[in-house]
DNA sequence: ACACTTTTTCCCACTTTTCGCCACTTTTTG
DNA sequence: CAAAAAGTGGCGAAAAGTGGGAAAAAGTGT
């Protein structure tokens, strides 16, 4: 299984393409192809998937019984805008204009690691999110997360 | 399996002719002839197989029994309204008129993965049933979906 | 049954956009 | 400081997308 670590920076050019940071592309498992998943976040961000990482989602998800209204619903929601992205030969991938939209982007962009994906922000959108926290308030939260037992 | 993804725009012309996204002919497997069925989705619009996914659904809805008067009354609903359509040489589906009503379709559509076949929306509706999602309604969604054992 | 109108289907020709590629600049690293 | 890697920009061929006209088919009335 596949997992990031780290933020980099990249910037968006006028045609909708950003430069995958070599710092990600390291922790790419060299035989992987080029080959990614790109799809809207929950929040107001996007969700850039190794295919490797997308494959076993998407196979779950195809198991579902398709006459189950809340199935169809479900697949709408997530798949909405799921697209499948390739680096080019200079190693930058291209944004479909709608997911650029639904993030909001602008020049600047942030890619941070989520695990065995990668989110990619606004510069500015992350900016806030993260002025929005305080450290106490990042403490209480982890401290929220981290030790379930406290949640009931 | 062919299984699509993504979410491409589209416009009906004059005639309800509509250019079958670039994105989505890549996805087709080459040697696919370019046929399809179209028909009524479950919701309001429009479900457009290509015949190998189109082919299994009709063999096993041809299987069921047709002495049992639900299934009379399923097949009515299912295959009625379902025609064959045909890409024309420069790459366009025709819409039949029936259908085009029972999605409400204007110029503007949206054309969504739905594993293997594509939905047709009316890009107004297919706006407004995103917005009517929230990031809770759809965790509880979700959860639902995913968690099956959780339904009893 | 035939002439005429309307609709449908097919195909051609033009415009616009996309994206693959190349070439250049900047930064890193040994 | 040189060489390699990272990052940026833009051209131009090829594909995508659009509109419309003409042929064929279907429909209508006398």
């Amino acid at each position: 299984m596949i997992s990031f670590l780290g933020e980099y920076e990249s910037t968006v050019d006028a045609k909708g393409r950003f430069l995958l940071p070599a710092g990600f592309k390291k922790q790419l498992p060299q035989d992987a192809a080029a080959q990614f998943v790109i799809n809207r976040g929950f929040e107001k961000c996007l969700t850039l998937y190794p295919l490797q990482s997308w494959n076993p989602i998407f196979e779950t998800i195809s198991q579902l019984n398709d006459f189950d209204p809340k199935v169809r619903e479900f697949r709408r929601y997530f798949l909405n805008g799921a697209t499948q992205v390739e680096l080019d030969s200079a190693g930058r991938l291209l944004l479909p204009k709608n997911l650029i939209e639904h993030a909001s982007l602008d020049k600047d962009i942030v890619l941070v690691s989520a695990m065995n994906k990668i989110e990619i922000w606004d510069k500015n959108k992350y900016k806030e999110f993260f002025d929005s926290f305080t450290s106490e308030s990042f403490s209480i939260l982890a401290n929220e997360v981290m030790n379930p037992k406290l949640n009931n």
